[in-house]
RNA sequence: GGCCCCGUUGUGUAGCGGCCUAGCACGCCGCCCUCUCAAGGCGGUAGCGCGGGUUCGAAUCCCGUCGGGGCUACCA
């Protein structure tokens, strides 16, 4: 490790729907800028125009907030090193691409498509690298001329040194590439566009990056990007110094392949209204290829933080699990305070309908008397929604689930429901125990049930389905005349 | 084809030469608790890809092999 302060970064490209797999790199070189006390910077990468689009570019950062990784430096907060998106630096690459070709560090190359792929196919068939032969590495004046005479468009391509390049990976250790399998790759386009190749090592260079964590199919291109840095070491470019670099494990899908767009649990977006929490979502995408402890994998962010070692980063490709992330969310559901659980919840109840976008002191009141009651039950928040919503919808509105009516309002439900509303009508003190206590004296005492065939009927009848919060203190917080109505509504039917 | 990476139960991981009769978690199965469902408790299931070495001793080190993946673009 250097003993340059750190400065890590994030610089994912607008295209489509953001995906775990981003996420869980965002999250790693965040957690890895913050562990060390440095600066996390963030940066748009939409160099390709026919990729790139503005709404993907807001989903990012809106994702990214969501998650609460924050940046020092990037979009909508500025800083020193600004722009953050690449489409707003173009003169900057063109001037860098242009440097690079007067210090000799780079050349114009003329061969067409058809030319490269005829050689490549040849290589490839010789048993050779198949990357570019350097045909045009060292054109002569004339050559130059007969070309442009031809209407040629040259790209600008990087001249690899021959030598082998080592480094040592992050989370992979020595690595070593030889140049003779490194070929000239090209940095700009015949149409004058600047690639990938040359505008994120630029811009990692002249933003001080000092480590770059990124997905392990960005290996393989690292030996020609520490050529570029030492290139532009030469030419006064950034710091002068080279970055080192971790290449972190692929998140896979469905089968041998890495979890892509077409896998459904890939798509970022859905997380928050299925009613994941990010912190429960963070934590199990922390798990994805790291881990805190031997013997525990619940943690807090700021506890990832502080325990998060790159080195400690498994190399190995780790598989999405939904429903190991639902059961760590899960856990953190069940860690949130009561009232911070009342709070997160309040939004989803709005969009099922249940509270007004103006929540009702009555609605939030009653919502704060029923978190308890399901706190411990769920693993996703809209699942409080939906045990709930017998005590929100309104009674026009209140339907009873048809399986578990069938199952448990038939004849002997009934009588079930008869009795537990004549025993309720009587009483008076509508809170948990009385209504207990009358409940248990009439079926359990009266009638001689089991508890299960006892409650039920009536758990049916009056929450409208076989699953629901706790009897009693349910119907305490559904009202008496609610759910005296609820019973003889059944039983007249 | 060439180069590079990876290989511990179904899944994620711990392990970095003896503490391993391989630990933890999710999943699954069973039991307990119980007004339903959860939560919680207890127990069970299943793994070091293979073959050679090195060593008194290997999941751990070396070599080979097999398998998987990535790159090999005027994508990122």
């Amino acid at each position: 490790m250097t003993d340059r302060p750190v400065v890590a970064r994030f610089c994912p490209s607008p295209t489509g729907n953001p995906h775990v797999g981003m996420a869980r790199t965002a999250l790693f070189s965040w957690a890895f800028a913050r562990h060390h006390g440095g600066k996390f910077v963030f940066r748009i990468e939409d160099t390709d125009t026919s990729r790139d689009n503005e709404e993907s570019y807001q989903l990012l950062i809106d994702v990214m907030r969501w998650l609460g990784l924050d940046w020092d430096e990037g979009p909508e907060v500025g800083g020193p090193h600004g722009p953050y998106r690449q489409s707003e630096r173009m003169d900057i690459y063109a001037d860098v691409a242009q440097q690079l070709l007067d210090a000799g560090f780079a050349y114009k190359a003329y061969d067409t498509a058809e030319e490269l792929e005829e050689r490549r196919n040849a290589a490839r068939a010789a048993g050779k690298p198949s990357g570019y032969d350097g045909l045009h590495r060292n054109l002569t004046a004339e050559q130059v001329a007969a070309y442009e005479a031809e209407g040629r468009e040259p790209v600008i391509r990087f001249k690899m040194p021959e030598r082998t390049y080592t480094f040592n990976d992050l989370v992979r250790g020595e690595i070593t590439f030889d140049s003779a399998n490194v070929q000239d790759y090209v940095l700009v386009r015949a149409n004058g566009q600047p690639l990938y190749t040359l505008t994120n090592p630029t811009d990692d260079a002249m933003m001080g990056i000092t480590h770059v964590l990124r997905g392990e199919d960005l290996l393989s291109s690292t030996p020609r990007q520490i050529a570029l840095y030492e290139a532009f070491a030469e030419i006064g470019i950034g710091g002068g110094f080279t970055p080192e670099f971790g290449h972190l494990p692929f998140v896979m899908g469905e089968g041998n392949r890495k979890l892509s767009k077409r896998d459904p649990e890939s798509n970022l977006l859905d997380y928050k209204p299925k009613g994941f929490l990010p912190e429960g979502l963070l934590n199990y995408m922390a798990l994805l290829g790291w881990s805190i402890a031997e013997d525990r994998d619940i943690f807090s962010i700021p506890e990832m933080v502080e325990a998060f070692e790159i080195g400690r980063v498994n190399p190995n490709p780790a598989r999405f699990d939904i429903k190991k992330c639902e059961a760590i969310n899960g856990s953190h559901v069940r860690l949130l305070s009561e009232p911070d659980l009342r709070d997160r919840l309040v939004p989803y109840f709005q969009a099922a309908g249940l509270i007004d976008d103006e929540p009702t002191v009555d609605q939030l009141s009653t919502l704060e008397a029923a978190t308890p009651l399901v706190h411990e039950r769920m693993t996703l928040l809209t699942e409080a929604v939906d045990m709930l919503r017998f005590l929100f919808v309104a009674e026009q509105d209140f339907a009873i689930d048809e399986a578990d009516a069938a199952k448990n309002l038939d004849e002997a439900g009934l009588a079930v429901a008869r009795a537990a509303h004549e025993a309720l009508s009587a009483v008076s003190d509508w809170t948990t125990e009385p209504i207990e206590e009358a409940l248990r004296g009439a079926l359990i005492e009266g009638l001689g049930l089991k508890p299960r065939l006892a409650f039920g009927p009536v758990r049916v009848a009056v929450t409208g389905s076989r699953i629901s919060p706790p009897l009693f203190e349910s119907l305490e917080l559904l009202g008496r005349e609610t759910t005296l109505a609820r019973l003889s509504a059944v039983t007249a039917s």
